[in-house]
DNA sequence: CACGCTTGTTGGCGGAACGCCAATAAGGGT
DNA sequence: ACCCTTATTGGCGTTCCGCCAACAAGCGTG
């Protein structure tokens, strides 16, 4: 990453540009208190005060990374009328918002905090397996063994929804723009309508289609 | 915290654990970096040198403390001979879920890092930004501007999506247990449903011409 | 009651990292 | 060729962390 010999000067604005892309290398792969800002410097070739100089701060440094990551760049939407059914729509912007991720991958997961970005890798671990837990639980409750027939995307479809019970649940206790019910309604019904979809099968005495 | 006065012998595992209290006191409202080992050992009353016994290094202790609270204590669930339909099933987990939700709030919004953990409130900000920018975004293309009646719902509806959305990408392109056509059917289906039932109006009529 | 042994506890040493600032030199303008 | 702007450096003081030897509190023993 150090494209400029020792000593040699740079515009401001391309010299802050590299080290903020040395920084964000480092630190999607280390959690923040594991990357110093010597190695910053290091990897850009620039001795050490010249980080402090550009960012004042390593923290001033790590939130301008992050600020970056998170900029996802969303695809303009096409014009409006110009889709049929709400359906239609929806598909279409499902479809922008699959390929944005497909694309930008990395860069996406790591906003997203998944791939773990400052985010110690032995802590993700340990919210995933609490994660896990509580997908097993929910399989459990319904119902569902390991062996059963295409338990592998049963299994998918169970930790997305814990991600929809987790988001719904911060929209009802920390935001207040949902009621405890609304959540309810919202999980049973999101919840049955995909199972109904996927696995028929276990809805047992109403089987539609 | 201080429970005990200066200079004071405890037993090791009452020592250990009310140092563990403290960390988790202290690391629950601050970032990692921001709080250091001798603030942990003053809450406790307590020399710094005795954290790195107890715990040898800063890290561990915050790993302890993470693993403590990301252990969810998940409610027992009902006789399996006693279920009706699936979905009498998956109401009662879910209400389960939410009474887990709600009387250890504090502990699970920590947990979850909603509320922010370890994590760094301003760092929480951006996060949160890029995801009700995603939410917005969304509500345009799906054509809901804010006057709508019921706006409020509508949006905590669609920021819990965002959540269903991302945990789903997770799986599919992380953990590979769903496709890209399993995603995209998922999201579709589940939002369409939670519109129906909440919006009905939406559905009806589209295009306004 | 005195003594000693176990072990919880302390205080400080050495190293690493961070924020800051004055000194330096590179490169363009005159 | 000179100077003047400013990107860049190197080091000082401070904070924080991991480690370890010394200390003493409490219990058992004679």
């Amino acid at each position: 990453m150090a494209t400029t010999p020792k000593g040699r000067r740079l515009d401001a604005d391309e010299r802050r540009a590299q080290i903020l892309a040395c920084a964000r290398e480092l630190f999607s792969r280390r959690p923040y208190a594991a990357v110093s800002t010597a190695e910053v410097a290091d990897a850009a070739g620039v001795a050490r005060g010249l980080v402090n100089h550009y960012f004042g701060t390593k923290r001033a440094l790590y939130l301008e990374v992050v600020g970056e990551l998170a900029n996802p760049e969303l695809p303009a939407l096409p014009d409006p009328g110009s889709h049929g059914s709400l359906q239609e729509a929806l598909e279409a912007v499902i479809d922008m918002w699959l390929d944005q991720a497909e694309d930008n991958r990395e860069t996406w997961l790591a906003a997203i905090g998944a791939g773990g970005f400052g985010r110690d890798p032995e802590i993700e671990l340990i919210i995933d397996g609490a994660r896990e837990e509580v997908a097993q639980w929910i399989l459990r409750a319904i119902g569902v063994g390991a062996p059963v027939p295409g338990f592998e995307e049963l299994h998918g479809i169970v930790r997305a929804f814990t991600g929809l019970a987790e988001a719904s649940s911060v929209e009802w206790l920390v935001h207040g723009r949902l009621s405890r019910d609304q959540v309810r309604a919202l999980l049973v019904s999101s919840m049955l309508g995909v199972l109904r979809d996927v696995v028929p099968g276990l809805l047992g005495d109403r089987t539609p289609s």
